[in-house]
Formats: structure tokens, sequence, C-alpha cells
DNA sequence: TTGTTTACGTCAGCCATGTTGACATTTATG
DNA sequence: CATAAATGTCAACATGGCTGACGTAAACAA
């Protein structure tokens, strides 16, 4: 293909081997990511777009409508019928913002706080372990690599280093094993 | 919240962030990975499901429709709609198994192979962005973590170092396929 | 004050893509 | 020969994207 007659490329070693195991790096993680918490939601009749609602609201409490939906890049109209049951269910609940009253921030509610805790474990129990078998530098390596995939500045953003001082984190063996 | 008045889960507390900004790298990276194709797409009047098929059947020529379906992870119904428009539309082309017969082998044509180039394009170009951003070392840090976060043996094996490997690796996955 | 814009909500319908269940055909295999 | 496997197909249904149109309340600018 194009690759091989381009020499310049070839210098960086990126061959087409290498870029495509890439591809489906993000493929199957992202498929097995999503698997656990599906089994999950699927007992409440909810599916992964109640997940990213309830995972990013608990995230960022008091958080915007329309911050949402930048975060999740879908229309108002599909976040509406999530939304609309996670409210009328009691996961969450609105607050008219202060500063602005046509706002309508976004809070989980206890029992929204509780699925929030059970469907995240699942992933942050997987992540965890890819971190501990893979090391500290193997993780910041990945860091850096899903950092430069991902497109905009304004989401890049969310990840500056509050771990400025981050090193001191989970080595391969031990970790802190208590989190869930 | 809880964990500011609770002295002493400082470590815990990073810990969490980590894992937390882990989740949210998959769901931002995975996000921006696929709205590229996904524009193509629509000229075509195709779909990620599409594309899922067009990238795993030039990756692996040959390979069986109980293959792709394991990679996929769907059922045949769900596979049997698009695979269907595309072996109509003349995007795929299906031959009869030699040592098997009742396989059907799957195969790009030479106007899929143009697709799928001009799909996948978009993505190794991103990745290949990423990674000469990140450098060698993060490169191998982020295969490391994603195949930790890979559950399955079987399908982490498909990216066993080819490290060193010369380019232009096909992988059939048995039959040789030569009916017609 | 008034007019416009913004933030959010809602109704209605369409489309893509996942699911389950039932059944048919061809071929391999014990 | 009987059964199992690989594949295809029909039908019905659910989820969660989308567009378009319209409404209300609050903020803001002229």
């Amino acid at each position: 293909m194009a690759d091989v007659n381009n020499p310049g490329l070839n210098l960086l070693f990126l061959r087409d081997e290498e870029l495509r195991q890439g591809i489906e790096l993000l493929f199957f993680a992202y498929r097995d990511f999503t698997a656990e918490p599906d089994a999950i939601l699927a007992k409440y009749d909810f599916g992964r777009a109640h997940h990213r609602v309830i995972y990013f609201t608990g995230r960022s409490p008091g958080m915007t409508v329309g911050e949402l939906l930048g975060i999740l890049r879908i229309t108002k109209q599909s976040l509406s019928r999530v939304l609309g049951q996670l409210l009328k269910q009691g996961f969450i609940q609105q607050k008219t913002g202060s500063r602005d009253r046509r706002q309508r921030l976004l809070y989980l509610t206890e029992k929204g706080a509780e699925l929030e805790r059970q469907l995240s474990a699942e992933q942050r129990a997987r992540i965890a372990r890819a971190y501990r078998a893979a090391g500290a530098q193997a993780v910041e390596g990945f860091r850096k690599v899903m950092l430069g995939i991902i497109g905009r500045e304004e989401d890049r953003r969310r990840f500056a280093s509050k771990a400025g001082a981050a090193p001191g984190i989970a080595k391969p063996g031990q970790g802190t094993g208590t989190q869930g």
C-alpha cells in the first residue's frame, strides 16, 4: 500500500502490522471492557447509555445537561430518553442552577450512587488488574498513547496530571488491593 | 465527598482517580477512534457493523463465518444482515471451503479491499500519530495494558509478538479455500 | 423594556444493529 | 444411516442513535 512507497514512514517502524494491532487492541479491549457492566445493567432494564450517564454524573456531580451532552456527543433527544428514565426511577436528580437558573445540574441520588459503584467496580477491577500486571511504567505509556488517540485538546485536559507526583502507584505484585 | 473527611485514604484516592482515568481514556479514545470511519461509511449507507466485517475479513482472508462470529461476539442473525448486504453489493465474496464444504470462507473483493483501505487508513493514521508522539517505549506499555484488559487468552494470542517479523504477514485462518 | 439567544424539554418518526426463537439445507462424521 | 455441525433465513422485538419541529423559562443585549 501507500506506506510501502513512503520511505519516511518506514524510518519510524510504524509498520502496517503494528498499526493494525493497535486498531484491534482498541476493538477487543473495548468489547471486553463493556461486557460485564452490560450484564448488570440488564437486571435493571438499563443499557450502556444509562451507564454512561450514571458514570459521568457520578464523576462530576453538578454537571449541566449541556456539559454531559458535550462529553457523550449525542443529541439531547437521545440523552433525554435515558436521562428521563433515570430521573423518574430516582437514580439521578436535577437541581436548578443558582448562577444560571436555566441550567439543570445533575447529581446521583444515593440509589444512583450505589448502582454507579456496582458498575464501575467491575471496570475499575479490570483496569486495576491490567495496570498491576503491566507495571507503572507501562501504565504511563498507556496513558500517553491513549491521550494521543483522543482527538480534542478539550477532552485531553481532563487527564491533566492530577497525579503530578503520581509515581507512587501500584507496582506489580502488591497493589493496594483494598479498592473494589 | 466522603474521601475528604477520611484521613488515610489518600493512597486509595489516588488509586481510584487513576483507575477512573483509565476508564475514561478507554471511553474517549474509542469514541474518537470510531468517529471518522463512521462518516465515510455513511456515504455508502453502511454502519459500524459493516466496518467491522470488512476490517476483519481484510485482516484474515479466508476466515469462516463462524470465526468471524467468534471475534465479533454477536449472533449469526445480526451478522447475517450486514454480511448479506456486503455480499449483494459486491464488497465481500464467499468461497466454499475445500477442506470442509459446509464452510463459507470470506474474502474482500477488490471493491471491498478499496473501501477497507479507505476506512482503516483513517484509523491507522490516528494510531500512527499517537504512537509517534508517545514513543516506542510508551507503545510497549500501551500494548501491555491493553492486553491485560482483554479478557480471553484466545483473543490475546492474536497479538503474540510479531515484533521482529517481516511486513506483510497474513494469517489465513486455516483453509486454503481454493474452491470457487 | 423589548427582542433575541441560550438551556433545556418533548413529541414524533426513522434507522441501525443488537437480541431470541424456530426451522431448513448441506455436509461431515461416528 | 443417524446425528451433529456450519450456515442461512424468517419473524418479532428492544435499544439507542438520528432529524425535525415546537415550547418554555431565563439570560442578555440593544
